[in-house]
DNA sequence: ATGCCATCTGTAGCGGCTACAGACTCAAGC
DNA sequence: GCTTGAGTCTGTAGCCGCTACAGATGGCAT
């Protein structure tokens, strides 16, 4: 299982990530650069690991210095875990005022449109919100 | 009213906006460049008014491409409406998809934390949910 | 004259990719 | 052996929406 030897190609379609972001994710150091088989990049199960990590944690919104974080302590032992949940809690409070600026968004928005459907109105009702009138 | 002439600060002041960020709509055509007083930009009410409007958009989660069309919608008349209402409603479509997303990155990074407190489990819940387990 | 603030232009940086151009390597088919 | 095609390589520039400088002027008060 060690000896997996596979190229960037192989790896991208293993991952689900880009080509291209596997090697701008080596140039900023979040991956280590591989050895090479001549002038090709040779992964191994190791770095399949370390990359769906990455891309999981970029699913859940980490940044990538998070990220960074998370793969340095998710080789340390238990000491790590509290900073683990220490990122994870921070990164939630994060997570929770976006969808809560997305939620008033989606409220205006959606009532701007019943209100272009109601009709009646002197004006489209978006455009007049956005004109600075306070209601709305 | 329409002699009012102020300067990018007292503009600035006024829409709460940046500066630099005003400076940067008018580079990109997003506000027009507005007639000079000396070397210093020089202000009206029709200026506070349509950076009042950009900011209401871009408060709303509009790309800046978005609010270019809805600034050319704005004047039209009536006709225009329909055209704003399906910007809006395709927008409002986008915002929702956002939102989902970061609900589902708040249940597992929430869930990871609650894991994480009830403590008992081998090694760090997020880790481990990071590491690939399927579980999570 | 001297500060001091505001404004000016121009350029570069942020995050997180993505998209090229132009060179090379390698295996298969004829 | 020669070509073709797919894969890979490096390096650079672009995307969005700002933000942050540096270094030059402007205008006003003391």
């Amino acid at each position: 299982m060690a000896d997996l030897a596979i190229q960037i190609g192989e790896l991208s379609r293993r991952t689900g990530c880009n080509i291209e972001t596997i090697r701008y994710y080596e140039r900023i150091g979040l991956l280590p650069a591989p050895p090479r088989r001549g002038r090709y990049r040779s992964y191994g199960a190791k770095d399949v690991g370390r990359l769906g990590f990455v891309r999981r944690a970029r699913e859940l919104g980490f940044t990538l210095d998070q990220v960074r974080a998370l793969l340095n302590l998710s080789t340390g032992g238990q000491a790590s875990c509290a900073e683990v949940r220490a990122l994870a809690a921070s990164h939630l409070i994060d997570v929770r005022a976006r969808i809560a600026d997305l939620k008033r968004m989606e409220q205006v928005l959606a009532d701007s449109v019943l209100a272009c459907d109601a009709g009646g109105d002197p004006g489209c009702p978006l455009i007049q919100a956005l004109s600075g009138a306070e209601g709305l």
